[in-house]
DNA sequence: GGCCGGTCCG
DNA sequence: TTGGACGGACCGGCCC
């Protein structure tokens, strides 16, 4: 991605100045100036990394604009000595960031930076403007976006096409005719008389701009506002004119000239001690030091010589913590480290050692706990995880070892893999070296630490990560240890009924094949039907001829052989990831021990593997008796289940707030209805089931980020069909409608969309000139904040359920998590006392503009939880 | 060992 | 702008 900033070099200086106390050096130059000037680059290159830069100032006195009105930027204020002193540094200190300065004579420099966001525009540039002066804001379109600086330097507003319309219901290009009708005092620019904004609003509201409004003179009412129009016609023109941004003015250079890489770390350093900017000079040196880890050697040999605020890391090479022991153990202060082997060390002072510490950080706090419970101890209290915080940080980012989180901080250490080798050249490292991976890995932890606070902070993420990952990793890992226990014998007597079925299947349509073939081999079995029995192809794969569901379905009266094949199709599936796989997973205890994946779901979701126990079958029967398998500890507890209701929706209602919306959940009207009423235009009791369950696809995929085709897909009906929906749809609900235009539209500017708890998604394709990458872009964006802030509810229903008295006074145990549905174990004489406690804390996790509905039930097994 | 098509879930 | 609903995991087949 190509980014550039275009910084308005004067006016930056402006607000620079006037932003920060009159600072000075030991030789009596004033620095203010130029210290929030250095302080805004910082921060924009640590926030923006451009890859473009460039500042442009104003050149001179006279300019175009003076040969066309004299009095322009007339009756200005000199400018104070202080700041006057401070420009030329302010252009030292530019040159010493290597970022490329620019002024031309008779041009100001908001027609440079016109003329460069242009073409930037014109070349897939992603464009940043930064100045204190309104009148960039004409500017604003897709790809560029002004940062106004307010008050100071830091206090920033955002200027794109939408803020715009939003505060002015003006295009950026009509900046231009707003000024020109009112004027702009602080540049001398007359505009007509009587003429403030909101009359200028007005106008142009009605007629678009200064032309028309002149043009239509007539049509305007107010004698006075008419007389002042007619008489001043020309100074509107003229002043128009004069705010109109020249965005073509010959510059000497292109955009290759704006290159910019942040390495001019010599010329900066030298500079700053010059000017005595000393948390600047600290920051470089920081920097630096962690750009070349040298990590300290001084071992220790007892952990207890380690100060209380530590990292700490248990290893072990396998995946599954649940399964495999941890085999050494390493810890810092952040100087000393002490690493052992785990024979080496005794549980007992292991556990003490850990809970003298202060603050204990760690990289995976789910994994660690695990690791210790096979040395019997249950220890949690962890206050940091830096595989959460950089999860958070970017989701995008695949988490895969220490080493990749510390390398997004500039530590560089040896990889898991690398260590370890892979497949063939699979390792197993002793001694020294091995030590010194060991001592490296932890010492990375703790040194990420330190800046993962800053940056979780800078992103608004500190609270999300603190007070509802952290706590929910310890929640997960009491779920994963706990187990939920599954009766083998019942799943064994499935597998047998099953096993003959599909063998007498198998022979149907062996005999209806006329030969005997592979029928879990799409390829062969594509053979078969198509080509064989001459079948017509409905679609293709990448591969061949798809025989997916949706294919054979449609192909059923076609030929007696489907509907066998669709049969065998879902026995295959029960048996051999259900039935068979199950039972591979039941341990010792009689219990199956998930893991769940914290940090995997782009949106915020759990994903749950080993096995997964979020995708037991529910929708047909036959598969459903799987969960007659899943049984409580013992005939004195029941499985307690407690989902929240169409919670996704609910999230959609508070966010947008649209009003019909939030009444139907208000009084707690079933949604699909009232879907149905809304985009048929029908009462209540003229809806019919076919109505309701279009309505019901409809806002399926509202959710998903709603498109003609997938709709079509979904219910059978052609393209046009479904986009009418979708069009009455957003008729019927405009808060959506708007909600789907501005996500995007804040994914375009941000880069990003975000839930409500600010967890944040980065969408790179929305500016793709790729029609699919962008439109997948366009309905991430817009499923993302529904699907991750119905995540975080449910994930702060846990976190808040395990800090009440109520973990306490019941005996009630969190086993599972399913996106909306918690399931628990709990003695059946508690259970219904335990319901509306559970319940409440559910619907309050977070407080919506709508209520938020729990339904639940409770039985023997998990199939008789209905 | 990893990809693909297919199927299960919310 | 010619294929796609949003998130996942796991299976068997198949190719390397």
């Amino acid at each position: 991605m190509k980014k550039l900033i275009l910084i308005d070099g004067n006016s930056v200086a402006f607000r620079a100045f006037y932003g920060l106390p009159l600072l000075s050096n030991q030789s009596g130059l004033h620095t203010n100036a130029i210290f929030g000037y250095a302080r805004l680059l910082e921060k924009l290159i640590a926030d923006e990394a451009p890859t473009h830069f460039l500042v442009a100032f104003d050149a001179g006195k006279s300019t175009f604009r003076h040969k066309q009105y004299e009095e322009y930027k007339g009756g200005r204020q000199k400018m104070p000595p202080e700041l006057g002193e401070q420009l030329a540094p302010i252009r030292r200190l530019i040159d010493a960031y290597g970022i490329k300065r620019y002024e031309l004579d008779e041009y100001e420099a908001d027609d440079i930076i016109g003329t460069m966001s242009r073409k930037a525009d014109e070349e897939g540039f992603e464009t940043i403007i930064i100045t204190g002066d309104r009148d960039l804001t004409q500017l604003a379109s897709a790809n560029t976006v002004i940062y106004y600086t307010k008050k100071g330097i830091s206090d920033i507003d955002k200027y794109t096409p939408e803020y715009i319309e939003e505060i002015y219901g003006l295009d950026p290009e009509q900046i231009v005719d707003l000024k020109g009708l009112m004027g702009d005092k602080s540049d001398n620019i007359p505009g007509v008389p009587g003429v403030g904004e909101k009359t200028a609003l007005k106008l142009l509201k009605n007629h678009g701009s200064v032309e028309e409004v002149l043009e239509h003179l007539d049509e305007v009412k107010g004698k006075k506002l008419k007389e002042n129009l007619t008489a001043h016609k020309e100074d509107a023109l003229m002043s128009k004119s004069l705010a109109t941004i020249h965005r073509a003015v010959p510059v000497d250079f292109g955009m290759d000239d704006l290159k910019f890489t942040d390495d001019n770390e010599q010329e900066k350093y030298e500079l700053f001690k010059e000017l005595e900017f000393d948390s600047l000079l600290k920051n470089m040196e920081a920097s630096e030091t962690e750009d070349k880890v040298e990590f300290s050697d001084e071992r220790v040999t007892d952990m207890e010589a380690l100060r209380e605020d530590i990292s700490f890391h248990l290893e072990v090479r396998a995946d599954n913590y649940l399964v495999h022991k941890p085999e050494y153990v390493a810890a810092t202060d952040g100087e000393r480290t002490f690493v052992s082997h785990m024979d080496d060390v005794d549980p007992g002072q292991l556990e003490s050692f850990l809970e003298s510490r202060s603050t204990i950080n760690v990289y995976d706090i789910k994994r660690q706990m695990g690791l210790l419970r096979h040395l019997d101890i249950h220890f949690q209290d962890f206050d940091h995880d830096i595989m959460l915080g950089s999860f958070l940080l970017d989701p995008s980012k695949k988490i895969i070892d220490v080493a990749e989180t510390a390398a997004q901080f500039n530590i560089n250490i040896d990889s898991d893999d690398y260590h370890y080798g892979k497949g063939r050249n699979a390792k197993e490292p002793t001694g020294e070296a091995h030590f010194k991976f060991l001592n490296d890995k932890v010492m990375a932890v703790h040194n990420v630490r330190n800046k993962m606070d800053t940056s979780l902070a800078e992103d608004e993420m500190l609270d999300l990560w603190k007070d509802l990952e952290i706590p929910l990793a310890k929640v997960l890992s009491e779920m994963e240890y706990r187990g939920i226990r599954v009766d083998a014998s019942r799943l064994k007597e499935m597998e047998s009924g099953i096993k003959e079925r599909l063998e007498e299947i198998e022979e149907r349509i062996y005999t209806l094949a006329g030969e005997e073939f592979n029928i879990n081999s799409p390829k062969q079995l594509g053979h078969i039907l198509f080509e064989k029995l001459e079948l017509p192809v409905i679609k293709k794969t990448k591969t061949g001829y798809s025989t997916a569901v949706d294919v054979l379905e449609e192909l059923q009266d076609k030929h007696e052989i489907i509907k066998y094949l669709l049969d065998y199709r879902t026995l295959a599936k029960l048996q051999s990831t259900y039935v068979i796989g199950l039972q591979g997973e039941i341990k010792e205890d009689s219990k199956i021990h998930t893991r769940f994946n914290q940090t995997l779901a782009q949106t915020g979701r759990l994903s749950s593997v080993e096995p997964n126990l979020q995708n037991i079958p529910i929708r047909i029967d036959e598969g459903r008796r799987i969960r007659k398998a899943f049984v409580p500890k013992d005939d004195a507890h029941v499985l307690l289940a407690l989902d929240y209701s169409q919670i996704e929706l609910r999230v959609l209602a508070h966010i947008t707030g649209d009003e019909t919306m939030t009444s139907a959940f208000t009084s707690d009207t079933d949604i699909h209805t009232k879907t149905a009423m809304e985009v048929f235009n029908v009462e209540r009791e003229d809806v019919t089931s076919e109505m309701r369950r279009n309505a019901k696809a409809v806002n399926f995929g509202i959710v998903y980020g709603i498109s003609d085709y997938g709709l079509s897909q979904n219910l059978g009906i052609t393209r046009k069909e479904a986009k009418t929906f979708i069009d009455n749809y957003l008729d019927s609900f405009p808060e959506v409608k708007g909600f789907m235009k501005s996500i995007v539209q804040d994914a375009k500017r941000d880069g990003y969309v975000k839930t409500l708890l600010n967890r944040r998604r980065y969408i790179p394709d929305i500016h793709s000139r790729n029609f699919n990458a962008r439109s997948f872009a366009e309905r991430t964006a817009m499923n993302s904040p529904i699907q991750g802030s119905a995540a975080d509810i449910i994930k702060l229903a846990m976190v808040k359920y395990e800090q009440s008295e109520a973990a306490q006074k019941f005996n009630a145990e969190l086993l599972l998590q399913i996106h909306d549905e918690l399931i628990f174990d709990i003695p059946r004489d508690e259970v219904e006392d335990f319901i509306p406690v559970i319940k409440e804390i559910m619907e309050n996790a977070m407080e919506l503009r709508v209520p938020l509905k729990v339904d639940y039930g409770y039985g023997n097994d998990w199939y008789e939880v209905k």
